[in-house]
DNA sequence: CATCTGATGTGCT
DNA sequence: GCACATCAGATGA
């Protein structure tokens, strides 16, 4: 195993006693602990009260932290999500209603963590939602504090004579996003509301006309729900993996009150 | 820019 | 066996 590997394994491994170690960090440091409750009573109301279209859409803006076995901080701004909506959805691994020992977090209560590996070498994480097997994948993110760690951990996969990430490649992407932040297996199930190595800060609120809807990504053969328009992303934002002009710019279509409808 | 390919674990038929 | 909510690197226009 290469040695840029072992560290990632490495890091990987830390995750259990990470958890126990920023635990007691952050209890000591009480007047932290309470600004993130106070920052945080807003977003957890969204688990608990909004679909899943609307929290993929209220998690735009938002602020994703997630706090290394070091101490050290990642930080960056949600910008893009997809709404995979439970048994109807023929897109997500919930269909069905169908209930396996990989989606189970899907199930379980919103704000649950729900990573799991794809292609056998990256993961994608997601947060369960209201609805049963309901959850939004995280997409992209902006990256906003902690980009040399973000860059080391994104390097891990890469050669070294390729030419060097520009910022806005660190998260364009749901195992893009996994690499930098460090996400993997050991988060499923995980609670994002209570957990101690990563949670939510209230960041600025998307207005609904500055927000695209359109088609998700890579879900080849959905029957209708192929189209249906369930990825949402900033409008004109350049951290977004993939842009729809014509999202960005048409009025929305029928097809988004149609799965407005579905998601009720 | 578009399109192709290899990497490769795990769930499911 | 096969498909998969992906990505990096290569190749050709």
């Amino acid at each position: 195993m290469p040695r840029k590997r072992r560290r990632a394994q490495a890091l990987a491994d830390d995750n259990s006693k990470e958890m126990d170690g920023a635990l007691i960090e952050r209890e000591k440091d009480s007047a932290t602990s309470k600004y993130f409750k106070d920052k945080m009573t807003r977003l957890l109301s969204d688990f608990y009260n909004k679909s899943c279209i609307e929290l993929a859409k209220s998690f735009l803006g938002q602020i994703l932290v997630r706090r290394l076995p070091d101490g050290t901080e990642l930080r960056g701004r949600i910008v893009e999500t997809e709404s995979y909506l439970g048994g109807e959805d023929e897109a997500s691994h919930s269909r069905g209603g169908k209930q396996t020992e990989r989606n189970v977090a899907m199930f379980m209560k919103p704000g649950t963590i729900y990573v799991y590996q794809i292609y056998g070498v990256y993961f994608c994480m997601n947060v369960s939602s209201q609805g049963d097997g309901a959850a939004v994948l995280l997409r992209s993110i902006e990256p906003i504090e902690g980009l040399d760690t973000m860059r080391t951990f994104r390097n891990v996969r890469r050669s070294e004579q390729s030419k060097p990430l520009k910022d806005k490649e660190l998260c364009n992407g749901p195992s893009k996003l996994c690499q930098a932040f460090a996400f993997e297996k050991s988060f499923d199930r995980r609670d994002l509301a209570t957990d101690k190595s990563a949670w939510l800060e209230a960041g600025s609120s998307i207005l609904e006309e500055d927000i695209a809807s359109c088609a998700r990504i890579g879900i080849g053969n959905a029957g209708e729900w192929t189209h249906k328009p369930l990825r949402f992303y900033i409008k004109d934002n350049k951290y977004v993996s993939v842009r729809n002009k014509a999202a960005e710019t048409g009025v929305p279509c029928l097809s988004v009150i149609t799965a407005f409808q579905a998601d009720k």
